[in-house]
DNA sequence: CTCGATTGTTGTACCGCGTCCAACAATACG
DNA sequence: CGTATTGTTGGACGCGGTACAACAATCGAG
């Protein structure tokens, strides 16, 4: 199981470094270089560990999504899987960057992200529910309201300090809200 | 009004440029030099016309979408905004993009950008929920639906051969769709 | 102990996007 | 005429990300 040379530094090694430095001069303002300069390894070793340097940030939730999708496309439903994801889930870095995502001055990026991510998830939400007879136009649209309140409910989690409610409930009130627009 | 060097060429001329090249190589096959070449101009010229290779497309969504942050922020109604926001759209490019995306190779990266225009939106009408009194939680959940809506109706009706029908009832479709969920 | 096989690490070269800037060209106006 | 204004161009640069070949450290077999 184990040959070959031992790894020299850790994903979450590089990731500390990061996250100190991402509070320091911003994320924008961070460049892959100097994460690894002070991580201590080369910056080809940066990709051995992630993917792109927003990954850092987001791998945890990136692996959440997946299984989600995998979920779906296995066709468990859609409420079930949603309520799981965000049960499963640790934020890790990523919460450090919604709470102090002024700080670091990426507001704006996050939320960029953020959209990426929903859309993800939402177009997976959408297949299960088109492959569950629903119009295309339908599907696609009631899997954006899912997709976006789970990421509503994380932000909103991860935003209201310590200690926080339970995340699963939060997401139950971000549904109703997408239902019960018209009943008020 | 009109004093200066007049200009050598046109948004219209590069962007023609670029679709074609888009239809031939793909999105990510195809780099700006490439566009500017078939164009006649020099590759700094592209970025006095165009802010990214992707606003080429998405120039014209990426205006109306202006404009309904600008109107939200002035207090118009959400409904109102969005039904507006579709009949004044001009797809342009975009609708190129669309029905040829298979085609262009460019699903995946068309479905990114799509993401984060509808988040852009959707944050916009959250902001808008937020200050009518709605929980942050809630209208986050619910502008997510909406948005998403908005461009559920934009795909079917790019998707859809001409002739096309109304962009409008699209809408109202896909946004009784966020809503009824509970009930089909 | 030595020899591969395996796995991790590093440097380097490269590409494309996007920014910045200084030089130059073409027009209108006084 | 100059002169101000606007457009165009080329070049240099920084950054993210990829590709790859060379090198280092471990393990197991003989």
């Amino acid at each position: 199981m184990s040959t070959g040379r031992p790894r020299a530094t850790s994903r979450d090694t590089i990731a500390e470094a990061a996250c100190e430095l991402f509070l320091e001069r911003g994320f924008e303002g961070t460049t892959v270089a100097d994460i690894t300069q002070r991580a201590g390894v080369s910056r080809s070793s940066f990709f051995n560990y992630f993917t792109s340097k927003s990954a850092i940030l987001w791998a945890g939730l990136d692996e959440a999504i997946s299984a989600a999708e995998a979920a779906l496309r296995a066709g468990e439903r859609v409420p079930d899987v949603l309520g799981r994801l965000v049960d499963e889930l640790v934020p890790d870095s990523l919460a450090v960057g919604i709470v102090h995502g002024a700080a670091m001055g990426i507001s704006a990026e996050l939320a960029e992200e953020r959209a990426v991510r929903t859309g993800r998830l939402a177009r997976a939400v959408a297949d299960r529910h088109a492959a569950d007879g629903m119009t295309r136009l339908a599907a696609e649209a009631r899997a954006a309201g899912e997709a976006g309140a789970v990421f509503a409910a994380v932000w909103a989690w991860a935003s209201s300090g310590p200690p926080r409610g339970r995340l699963g409930s939060l997401l139950d009130e971000a549904l109703r809200a997408v239902d019960g627009g018209a009943v008020p």
